[in-house]
DNA sequence: GCAAATTAATGATTTATTCAAG
DNA sequence: CTTGAATAAATCATTAATTTGC
């Protein structure tokens, strides 16, 4: 048959990377079209929903064809039984995720959310999530401040990240 | 200039297929080349291994009139382990947190960070967390206007009766 | 109870529109 | 005015969910 079909993306917005690095040339904000659709909604309001979890619920019936589709990660989890909280991997890796998407200080809704993702992975509180953000953003403050006494590093904020909107009224 | 039908933004990104034996015919040459080579740090941070999916469909795109659409396509042909992503409740999960935290449409770097925490929980690519966001993004905005097309604002003054009309079959 | 047929949901592609730069 | 980049809308295609017949 034949082979073909060129998947072609559309969009490469990977490349749009580059520009970011202080040349500060093309920075294209997106304005929000203004198609006289009334119903634009501001991310505003936070729901999420319930997640499911991991284990404990097959999303589907059959087994069926169980590939690796649900490769697990380690559940080495084992809480230490200890006093203070032992994030997962998985619960770093999301919650570094969440942060350079530009979170800095959730609001309590959006850590009870963040706490009940995360709980799938590993025990934990919302105060940890909580604590995690302060403490993240206190250290990469600091990390920042050292390196410009080193070295003269660009004044521009390091985030290449486009904000992501994350609309907190309780900033 | 030729024509101007072809006007799709395809940067080939996904492909990548310069490094491989080129089967891709129409792609477009999108290469700008910007300048030379110098400044041309595109991509390069991102490690995109995995994009190149090895066709293994009859994708007649297009509109090809001529023929009527297969809705069930022939069979034999399992591709072993290649269709479409199929998302884990976990990854489902983790997308909307970030939905709902306002991200819309995540950058590289971003997208990079997600489909790395992603495929921890199942087989997935970087395109793929482009395309929920896309896919998404539009079908809420669709939901929403037909919604609000829908019933406008049902009048409920002289329905003095408790709306009890649990139906949670949208769900 | 199972499996083919049908329908609904949604991932993936293509096309058209928009904005900015030359 | 033209071209290029990015995205939203529209569309195609495949998977899952549901229904239907045995």
């Amino acid at each position: 048959m034949g082979n073909m079909k060129m998947h072609q993306l559309a969009c490469g917005f990977w490349e749009q990377e580059p520009l970011l690095s202080l040349g500060c040339k093309r920075l294209r904000p997106l304005a929000p079209k203004l198609h006289s659709n009334s119903t634009y909604t501001t991310v505003s309001s936070f729901d999420l929903k319930s997640f499911i979890k991991p284990d404990s619920g097959p999303r589907k019936l059959g087994n069926g064809p169980s590939e690796d589709n649900n490769r697990h990660s380690p559940p080495v989890e084992t809480h230490p039984g200890g006093t203070r909280w032992n994030p997962t991997q998985e619960q770093i890796g999301i919650l570094e995720m969440l942060y350079r998407g530009g979170m800095r200080t959730p609001n309590a809704q959006q850590i009870e959310q963040i706490t009940e993702q995360l709980g799938k992975y590993g025990k934990i509180e919302g105060k940890n999530v909580f604590y995690w953000f302060q403490n993240h953003k206190a250290r990469e403050r600091q990390k920042q401040k050292r390196s410009s006494l080193g070295l003269t590093h660009c004044p521009r904020s390091s985030a290449p990240i486009t904000p992501i909107t994350l609309d907190t009224r309780s900033m």
